[in-house]
DNA sequence: CCCATTTCGAAACTGAACGTTTCGTACGGT
DNA sequence: ACCGTACGAAACGTTCAGTTTCGAAATGGG
């Protein structure tokens, strides 16, 4: 019943000429060599056809527009899946995963290309979705779990909200990356931690 | 000395025809109408001279580009320099602050256009500096000084840095307006306020 | 083996918008 | 009167997104 009947649901071959994962390769390949090159500006939907030897047929045959192929080509090799081990410490575990995102951030290509997405977005909610979807919310994710653990060993003080905490958190990375655009670092996350009262083990034991 | 000399620092009137106060009004009213109407995205350069009466070259002897004539004209008529009165109490100060921007974030002409202002600056420094220097900076600015106040008033617990709460406080905002997209309002700050221990009259007296 | 289906690359095309330039004219100071 | 600057009109060049057309290539089914 399940093996290779009229509709298999899943992998199902269409017939026609199947779709090159060559091209698709080379496509996502040139964009973030042309990201790295010459900024996001500079990365066109002509450039990025020419540099692979895709046309801008196939281009448009699998995204939709030039901010989708720009983030499937930074997730392709940047993937934001990894999740952090569990220390113990729910300090350690939020330094470990801010200080990944601030560094993300002060990367000047990583950084730049993130606010970019972040600004292409608020044109397109599309690519909004997509940009939660895929690396937003995950991170947000990570860091609610090990509030929660952090709250389950009595690490956090009664009444916190692990969301809000969170929305702070980022909140104030966001906000220096895309708004003041003020420095962040190590330094600054510690910063925080201590303005909500997450104390390093060595302060408060 | 200082009459009508050679060089008047201020208002120094060079000679030939000075600029039309009529058709910087008209392009200023224009853009803002437009924006109004049919939202950012329509708002061209064409447009916004077609309906103005001005001539695009108009347009390009005052402004550099787009993002800097829809700039002048949304705080044209929305002045950000207002600030606010000290109530005596810390918390009311940064309800009153940040109820004001929450406000404005829920308007969806004036959220949108926020958002995308901030979006554009990430491809313009200029625009950056300028947004910053005639909005951002200004309601930090007020934020800070309400956290001062309140700190010589006692009203605020040892350690805490109204700089880092400022970017606390605002970075939940702009992050939620930016990034997830998710809904803010009073009962919002009130929550934040409560999170960051900036606790309300009635809840500690 | 042939045919239907689908993708492919090449290339031309449309359309929107930015930003520039030219031109003749209007305005104000000296 | 003269000079210098701004004005509106209009055409222009350029870039880029996204679409369309075309013939060729690849795959599966009969």
């Amino acid at each position: 019943m399940s093996t290779s009947s009229s509709d298999t649901p899943a992998t199902t071959r269409r017939s026609g000429r199947p779709r090159s994962e060559r091209a698709r390769a080379a496509i996502l390949r040139s964009a973030e060599e042309l990201l790295d090159e010459e900024g996001y500006t500079a990365v066109t939907m002509d450039a990025i056809a020419s540099r692979s030897g895709a046309s801008k047929a196939t281009l448009y045959r699998w995204w939709p527009n030039k901010a989708a192929v720009v983030m499937d080509a930074y997730f392709e090799h940047n993937n934001p899946d990894i999740s952090f081990p569990d220390t113990g410490s729910l300090h350690a575990d939020l330094v470990q995963q801010l200080s990944a995102v601030v560094h993300g951030m002060n990367d000047t290509v990583a950084g730049h290309l993130l606010a970019r997405l972040i600004a292409d977005a608020q044109y397109d909610e599309g690519l909004a979705e997509s940009l939660r979807g895929r690396f937003i919310s995950a991170r947000r994710a990570d860091a609610v779990a090990a509030i929660e653990r952090g709250r389950a060993r009595g690490q956090l003080r009664h009444g916190a909200d692990p969301e809000v905490l969170v929305d702070l958190l980022y909140g104030a990375l966001y906000y220096r990356l895309l708004v003041t655009g003020q420095h962040t670092g190590t330094g600054y996350v510690h910063t925080l931690l201590g303005q909500l009262g997450i104390s390093s083990p060595t302060e408060s034991g």
